[in-house]
DNA sequence: ATGATGTAGGTGTAATTACACTCTAATGTC
DNA sequence: GACATTAGAGTGTAATTACACCTACATCAT
């Protein structure tokens, strides 16, 4: 009799369903602007981050993303076979690949920022111009 | 120049990197706090919507879930094989594929709810009470 | 120096995600 | 009733996610 209530407590009130949930949704409108270009919204999250610091290591670049650092070893494949994304060793410490842009990955990424500007403002008007920085520090609460 | 600013605006702005990277964060702890009952976070979202009501056929509990139809598709895959979900044909209509937990999936899910319960304590305790459910009314605004 | 420990990265396996395409069944039109 | 259209679901392919396990290199202690 419980049972019934808690099952309604669960869908609508779990953070993990509600923040995997509205990631997928916001991810697949991010994925539509971006398909013109042939890149995912994970994949320009990826660039853009190289875009901030080049080369930079694996592992630090993983750490940014939040993401596993194998995951992003994964996610790389795809970027390297297109020539967007170039390795190249370090001399200090050979264990660490340093990760570039290439010059296509560049261009490509000139393209994609006025998309990804038109998508951002599409998510943030959903949320309030005064909402979205107090919803952001919350996300990286949870992090 | 400019580039430099844009590539730290999108690191530290972009709606769908922030909500994807607090999404892999979050479903990490889930993850690691269903792990001794051998489920996933998505898993038990997707047990515990069945909770909700059964039968349920598959098109809408993808909409309750917020993912695609084809998607749930396949994570159905391992729960049917773990006999922890079956599924009964419909009488009035052939096409929908009704969903239900068994018995075995009811046993399971009493055991995963108190460890639900501490895992979304803890991710709550991040967010404060007063502003989780601002969060989530945020986080179905983006959806 | 050499052996222990730690760190950066890659691989095997498996689940998660979803688009494009296909099949089948229901429904609506004539 | 026959045919077109629509709706529910499954498959091919490919990217995303990450744990367990492995290799190679660096660093530290003795």
């Amino acid at each position: 009799m419980t049972a019934k209530l808690t099952a309604n407590d669960i869908g609508a009130t779990c953070v993990c369903l509600g923040i995997r949930k509205a990631a997928r949704q916001v991810a697949r409108r991010y994925d539509d602007a971006f398909r013109p270009l042939g890149i995912t919204s994970g994949q320009f999250s990826i660039l853009a981050a190289l875009l901030r610091e080049e080369p930079v290591a694996l592992g630090a670049l993983a750490d940014t993303l939040g993401m596993d650092r194998t995951t992003l070893n994964r996610n790389l494949k795809p970027l390297e076979q297109g020539k967007l994304v170039a390795t190249s060793a370090t001399k200090d410490d050979r264990r660490v690949r340093g990760l570039s842009l290439t010059e296509k990955g560049h261009t490509l990424l000139d393209r994609a920022i006025p998309i990804w500007r038109r998508a951002q403002a599409d998510s943030e008007r959903r949320l309030t111009a005064t909402q979205w920085p107090r919803f952001r520090s919350q996300l990286r609460a949870l992090g």
